[in-house]
Order: structure tokens, then sequence, then C-alpha cells
DNA sequence: ATCACCGATGAGAACGGTCACATCTCATCC
DNA sequence: GGATGAGATGTGACCGTTCTCATCGGTGAT
């Protein structure tokens, strides 16, 4: 079946073997940089090897050393978007220094697709399983799997069984809304992602938590996607019918849609309207005003969650939770609030 | 070694062959679908299966049917893009139902490192090898790998003995040139990309090519990276030494930079200076005055890849390339040029 | 009744590595 | 000079599947 110019299937270990004059087991021990080999011999397998083309068979030596070098990441449909994306860079350049590959599978959130998503890669035999998509219905599936390798999850919520790294959500929302709060904002709207989204929770928690501290009155927040299209949706619903000056967004894409919402509708931002974002995207800085935004060291957290992956694969023990530090970037998109917010100019019909 | 509740390994097919009272072969059927099996042998395997908790070894089944299962990616570090990502997840979603999984790879541009890379997927047995990283560095290293697989590029640049799917980048780069041109522009700049991306380079002759069509003077083009920040510095460039009234970015993210340093100028967008984007990324509407922009349906080009992948695979045969359309999505950014470009209000030093 | 045939199932050999253990070759020591 | 031991290499089993081919029981044609 193999199309293939010369012999009719690849080279083997033994056919290695046989072209330098050792025993397949000689080959084996070049290949897995064994030091009790003679040099000469060393360099004759070598050159077999190069002769031969031959190129070792991961499946055969899984299969023996129940080590697939496989980390497997289940992600989901929705994660076009810096975070995920720098994340999972820099956990595939952790892995592949360390000798493992990344591999990925995605899934919407739905009940059957999880579940399959999940037994798919147990079925490649992943050393670990590295869960890049926090959502409720993801937990749900793994609890429900015997898993006989190291789960981590790139979120906060401490797990049955789970590791943790991540960035602490609830502490960077604390920021964002200590922010608005110090800046002398009394009316703080909240434009959340997802509920099902673990991380959007915590958030929300955030949000809360600081509102409470400061005895500011809560209101409903706006709860929908992680898009500028939502953003801008939001932004329109909330000039309609909130009184507000601050406005904590659940990601800068959302902050983004949002500004575009008060710029049509001539809500001066920071004059009248306060947004502050999360995620600090490359193009936070370029986006007028100059987006106020909390700071996720995303490369941190990929870079980390590897290295615990691979510690647990060696030590079999949970390396625990490991929470990192978000940090405040304030820009031009947050001010101290006027007398009366936006409303003033427009009162509400 | 292994933790694991109950017996010291993984239950096998044989496993489950005495708990049914059948032989392995017949679970091996079960498992693959075979329609020679008697109903009650069948549900008496799958209760076997079930209360035995076996799942399949795929080391073990590749390493006999010589399919791994397995779609290698070989990305480069600098994707946190919109567009590859989108891209990977259309790819994903499209090999999972295809019964594939995603292996990925991503590599710096450096000579050892793409060599190392793609030897990597060779070494896991990838049924097809799918380029997302169009440089010329990978080309080359490619040329030199004896590949026993389907290679698939996701770019226009026909190389031999792979095939390509892409959206047509030199017209796409057209389309943009051309509203310019049609708009009354004369002096059209091209801030551009890396010249070692292929795309860049495609995106720069369709540029070229409208600028001679019209008869147009060309100027140097200003080469970089593909982020707000260095669009931002290329605009704070531009507008130092430079007579334009249209630029031509080499993305959504150059140009959203080159806003920013138009607006910090004073040069008004679109009175005074006209630019347009690529790749319409989901936030270019909502950015102002309103990002006119070369649309890639980036979701298509993922889905026919792997589709021309998958066929690969089946037939042996190069499926040749694919070259999608994009579209001017034409927006706030681009409009007339004033009798007298930026410059005329603040005349160069 | 015999036999070819077919559907259902079983038995054993691959696949290409690594592991555990055996063997061989010398230099070293008493 | 033979026992000893360590380094270098070889031998065969085994990992968990699927493949090929054999077997078995029943059925319809002769």
């Amino acid at each position: 079946m193999k199309k293939q110019t010369g012999a009719g299937r690849a080279p083997n270990i033994r056919d290695v073997a046989a072209r330098a004059g050792v025993s397949h087991q000689t080959v084996s021990r070049v290949l897995n940089g064994s030091d009790r080999i003679r040099e000469s011999t060393r360099q004759s397998v070598l050159d077999a090897i190069k002769a031969t083309g031959y190129r070792p068979n991961s499946a055969a030596r899984a299969l023996v050393t129940r080590r697939s070098g496989l980390i497997g990441v289940l992600s989901t449909h929705q994660n076009a978007h810096y975070g995920p994306q720098t994340m999972q860079i820099a956990m595939e350049r952790t892995a592949r220094q360390a000798g493992y590959q990344l591999v990925l599978v995605s899934t919407s959130g739905e009940r059957g697709a999880v579940d399959s998503a999940i037994e798919r890669l147990l079925a490649l035999d992943v050393e670990a399983l590295i869960v890049l998509a926090p959502r409720t219905e993801v937990y749900r599936a793994l609890a429900g799997v015997e898993a006989r390798v190291p789960v981590l999850a790139l979120d906060s919520s401490r797990r049955e069984g789970a590791s943790n790294v991540a960035v602490d959500q609830f502490l960077g929302s604390r920021l964002a809304t200590r922010h608005l709060i110090d800046l002398g904002h009394k009316e703080i709207v909240h434009v959340g992602g997802p509920q099902d989204w673990i991380e959007a929770e915590e958030r929300m928690q955030g949000y809360l938590f600081e509102l409470g501290e400061a005895e500011l009155e809560v209101t409903p927040p706006i709860l929908g996607e992680l898009s500028a299209d939502f953003g801008y949706l939001a932004g329109r619903d909330l000039l309609r019918g909130r009184r507000f000056t601050g406005i904590v967004a659940i990601n800068d894409q959302v902050a983004i849609g949002l500004l575009h919402a008060f710029r049509e509708a001539g809500a001066d931002v920071p004059a009248r309207i306060s947004v502050v974002g999360f995620d600090d995207i490359p193009e936070a800085a370029h986006i007028p005003p100059g987006l106020t935004t909390v700071r996720q060291d995303f490369v941190a957290v990929g870079e980390r969650v590897v290295e615990a992956a691979l510690a647990e694969i060696v030590s079999g023990a949970p390396s625990g939770a490991i929470l990192l530090e978000p940090t405040l970037e304030v820009r031009g998109s947050t001010a101290p609030p006027t007398d009366a917010g936006w409303w003033a100019s427009r009162p509400l019909s």
C-alpha cells in the first residue's frame, strides 16, 4: 500500500543492525544513548542508520515503554483568543524541550462531546491531560473518568485529583474594580462572560467582593460572549437603560466593543465613562483612548502547567495549585468620574 | 510504577475476551465493527468491555496497522494571531470528525529547529503533515526530507510534492490596493510583513502589481513584524518623512498600530489618510473609524486543508492546489483623498 | 447421505521496539 | 596462570493489537 522508493517497507531496527553487523539490541542502545557502547561501534551504527534512512517507530516504542511522549490538551472551539493561544504556544515550547509533544483536542461544551474528547485523548495514551477549557461541563465529565494520568487545569478552582495553574482571576477582577472605586466611581457595572466558564465566574466574584467592601450598590451584570460584537451590543443596551460611570469588562475584546458603542453614542471615555478590560491583549494600548486592563502572564502560565505536568508524570503525586498574580495596567480608558455620568447629557427616556 | 486501582496493569483485549468467553480476535472484531458477529456475542463482548474498563491501546493498534491517526501541524512561535488560530480550530474539528487527531509542533524560524520539528512529527508516524508556517526556511527544510507522507502547505506557493490550500493573498492585496486607487489615491505606501514569510511577499506583490497597472509611483515599503506595536512605530516613521494619502497594511494588527500613530499626530483617518488592513479580525469593525480590510475565510481554509490531507492519505496522490478568494470589507478607514494629504496641515520639516 | 459452501469464530504469527538476562572478551589480581 | 569482574554485546520474550488462515457447525444442492 504505502508508496515508497526502494524497499517495500520502512527500515527497522534489525535492518540497521544487519547493515552495521551488530545485534538489534546494540542499535537500540545507540538510539537511547547508552554509554556502554564502544565508540567505533556507535559510529558504524550511526552510519547504518543514515544509510538506511531509518527512523524509529514511536508506536512500537510507546507499546513497550508505555510512555507515549504525548501530553493531551483539552480545549474549546471558542478559543480564538489571545490568552489561550499564547498559553498553548508556551506549553508547546516547554513540552518540546522536555521531549514531549502536544496533542490537541477541542470540544464544544456539549455533554457527549466533552466525554468523547477526553476518551480520545486517553485512548492515545497521553501521559498527562491539561484542561485549557475551564468550563463546568468539562469538570463534570472529568469527574466521571477514572484517569490513570495526571490532570491539570488552567484555572484556580481546586478540584479533587486535579492540579491547578492559573492567574488569580478573583484578584485580577478585584484590582480592576478597586481601581475604579479608588478613582471615585460609585456606579460600576460588570459585563461578564458565559456562565459555564469558570474564570468568568471568578472574575464576577472579584467584582462583587470589592463592591461589597466599598459598600456600593450592585446592579445586575450583563452576561454574554467574549467578543467585541457582544461588547458592542451590551454597550448599547447599557446606555439605553442604566446609570453608571464605570464598567468592569470580562475581557479586552468586550471592552473594545463597549468603547465602540459609547463612542457612537457620544458618551466620551474616560470623561463620562471609565472602562477596564482584562487580559492586556497586544492591541490594548493602541485602541483609543488606550485600554486600562488587567495583565496576565499567559506565557508563565503555559510554562508552569507543563512543568507541573512533567513533574507529576515523574513523581505520580499531584503538584497542588500554583496561582500567579495579575497586575493592573492603567491607560487612558479610566479616569475619575464626572459629577454626573454620561446620562446627564442625554437623560434616560 | 503506574498507580491504579485494582490490577497491576490496564486490561487488554485478551482480558476482555476471557471475561466474555470468546477469543481475543472476536473482541477485536467487535471493536472494529465487523458485521460478521452474532448479535448476542457482540453484546456479551460489549458488556465485558464495560465491566473491565477496557480501553484500546492506540500504540499497539498503530504498530500493526501502520496508521497513527495523527495529522502533524507545523506551526511557528509567532502565531498568536487570529488567522492561524482560527484555522487550527477548524482543522482540529474537521480532523476529529474523520477520526484523526492533530499533533502540534511549533518552531522558531531557525535552521536546525525546523529540521528537528519535522523530524519529530515524522517520528510520530503522522499520516499527513500540514504546514501552518509558510516561511521560506520551512520549505528549505521540507525539501531535504524524504517524506513518506502527504505534505500540505497553507499558502499559495506551489511547491514540488506539496499540495496547497490558501486564500489568494496576491488577489487580496490587489483588492485592497485597487480600492484605494479607485478612491482616487495616488500616493500609497505598503507596510509589509517579515521578509521570510511567504504570504507577506505575496501581499507585497499584489500591491506592486496594482500600482503598476495604475502607473503610480512606488515608494519603498516598510517591512517589519505583524504586531500593533510595530504598526505604531511604522506609523510614526511614515509621518516623519513620507508623502502619502493611503496605506496598505500587512494585517489588521499593524493597521491598528498605524491608526494609533496617526490619531496621536492629529492626522485624521480617513479624512487625510486612508488605511486598509488584512484578515478582518473580529475587532476590526469596532475600532474607530472602522477598519476597511480584506476578509479571509480562515475556517474554510482549515476545513479544506484537512479534507485534502485525508483525501491524499487515502489516494496517495497529491490533491493539487486550492485557492480561495478573499473579499474586501469596506468600513470607515478609507475615503477619497483630500486635495492635499495629511502633510498639508503639518508640512515636512 | 454426501459435499460444497457460508457465516461465525478461533489460533497463531506478525508489527518494531525495549527489557531482562545470558554470554563473551579481556585486563587485573593474587 | 586461573579466578574474578566489568565492560561490551547478543538472545529471546514481551507489549497489545490486527492480519491471515484454519476450523467448526449448519444448510441447501446433488
